[in-house]
DNA sequence: CTGAAAGCGCTAACAG
DNA sequence: CTGTTAGCGCTTTCAG
């Protein structure tokens, strides 16, 4: 049943060096003799073997991406970059998704040589990843990554920036009194935005309104707004940490009868594309998600392929982008939005 | 560098096949040896080699899985369980993301043979796939596929009776102005759901109040709605193919002054995760995501451990199952809002 | 309970 | 341009 590169070689009568040669297109093969083969491995419906491949060469590859979770935006934005652009190198990408609660050494990826390199996508507890990896001697980048690890090869996001571009943004409306809703305070993305919006709000020699912890879901954005109706304690504008957080806020606010932006601006972070799609569409920051995936992919197959460890500083790092649509305007604006995107 | 199962013999003093055994969990090893073999494994920090392992023993312990996006609730948790069920058998799972237009047989778990099964997750254009899969003879199973071919391994949803029950909800609420938004006509699931909508209003000797296409966006459900909204023809109750489209219609309402459920009614498919958040929170239609996910995987063990092919008479499909929220009520309803989940 | 030897399928020198 | 010959690292008979 299982046809081999010797059937196939006997097929064609030729060696199975040849045929080999075919397989890698080879250049030096006579263009008759190469159509022989073909033919000979189209007639056995010949598949070659990865494994013996891998095992002659030395390399699989594959790279592999660890994930959380795959209902996300951001993280479908960056898996298609780093997918595309890995093909276009010849690698295959492998994702793997896998609970923060289990062991790194339970990962598979981890297990055994599997892969040539690994990707890790916005990894909860890197330290633990970070000393694994190391151990086998795996190339590997972080992105996205929570901790700030100089020794680490990692590509993230300016969130502090965000933070401040944010909540720079609803200043600039004339705005005074911002709220700030975080995210769990265990991530750094979550420290780093709510203290951009410090800084920004420093700067202008402002006081935080108030600041809220969510966690990054519709349902603690609206619980908290829902609280600040109740209280009747409410700011002119409000950054979320997150898009989903902003879109809860929003639908609190509009059964509470308050209207966005008219009476309260809100501002998320992440671009979701379902928050660009309800009304009134959300201005955000987004992240680079395509420059993300595309600098991972190139630091890591520099790595192996010139097995040189990439340089940590100055650390690879990109600034969001504040894309502005309908949901933050002017304070006390007679209904002047500001221009969507 | 590299180590070896030669040098873990060595340094234990024990045999390759010793370590072997060892690696393997044979119960057949003498307790002192083995300690003595995971003592030299571990001071060499030795890594079993993935690529050889798989040559010898003829299988690769990987299973593939297809999926064309990854920003979606249903397709979240179909793979969580499949990952799941598989880590349990001791296989591991690897994502392939590709986009419909690419040619199958460029996909590299297609290519050669590195995975010992596959499962296409809501496969675009199957015929293609299933082709290349028969031709290469890679044991796989199609989860929630569009094709209804009886002799392709397959597990399914009943879109029919999700439409159906959908409606039905509808029509026993008292509503007779039953409009639907339909999804892109490529799909089975599209036909599907919209042919159960039919069925119910016959049931009941009503005509549709109007069917409009959509693509499963927010954007298409916002529009249509909006559209009816301009024409001041609207409908009493909404059905919607899926749960975007149903936010986009909830939001447009919204924004024209329309009250959702106490104006109109409006009933989505999915049950994602943010549709069930956002207030009110989305009548729907669940699909039985974890039951698809695992019995495609027990087919597909099947298969491979036993080497038959499963039956397909009669077909694995699972009934979806309706979610009462708060987005459909009662007809001219005082405000009357069904229970809640 | 342990080990020597023969592959698994493919590629990389090195000759021809 | 083509073929012979060794491995790549692991598992599996089959003896001991």
């Amino acid at each position: 049943m299982k046809v081999n590169i010797f059937d196939v070689a006997k097929k064609s009568g030729l060696s199975v060096v040849t045929v080999s040669r075919v397989l890698n297109q080879s250049t030096t093969v006579r263009a008759k003799n190469r159509d022989k083969v073909l033919q000979a491995m189209k007639d056995l419906n010949y598949q070659p073997n990865a494994a013996a491949r891998s095992l002659a060469l030395g390399r699989t590859g594959i790279i592999g991406l660890t994930v959380t979770t795959l209902d996300d935006t951001f993280l479908d934005l960056v898996v298609k970059e780093i997918n595309d652009r890995l093909t276009e190198q010849g690698y295959f990408l492998a994702i793997s998704v896998y609970s923060p609660e289990e062991e790194a050494t339970h990962n598979p990826l981890f297990q055994e040589d599997r892969v040539d390199g690994l990707l890790l996508l916005s990894p909860i507890h890197e330290e633990v990843y970070v000393r694994e990896l190391e151990l086998k001697n795996i190339p590997y980048i972080m992105l996205d990554n929570q901790l700030v690890n100089p020794s680490v090869p990692s590509v993230t996001v300016n969130n502090r920036k965000g933070g401040y571009d944010a909540t720079r943004h609803l200043i600039d409306l004339g705005h005074r009194q911002i709220a700030h809703i975080s995210g769990p305070d265990l991530f750094l993305s979550s420290r780093e935005r709510e203290l951009g919006y410090r800084m920004a709000l420093e700067e202008f020699g402002l006081e935080p309104f108030c600041v809220e912890q969510g966690d990054f879901t519709v349902a603690s954005g609206y619980a908290i707004a829902s609280e600040w109706l109740r209280s009747g304690h409410l700011p002119t504008a409000v950054f979320a940490a997150d898009d989903h957080i902003a879109l809860g806020v929003i639908n609190a606010l509009h059964y509470g009868g308050v209207r966005v932006p008219q009476d309260i601006s809100v501002i998320g972070f992440d671009d979701q594309l379902i928050a660009s799609q309800l009304h009134p569409r959300l201005t955000t920051i987004r992240q680079p998600a395509e420059k993300i995936g595309r600098l991972g992919v190139e630091l890591l197959l520099n790595w192996i392929l010139e097995s040189t460890r990439p340089e940590t500083a100055p650390p690879h790092q990109f600034d969001p982008e504040l894309i502005i649509r309908e949901s933050t305007a002017r304070l006390n604006g007679q209904d002047q939005l500001l221009g969507a995107e």
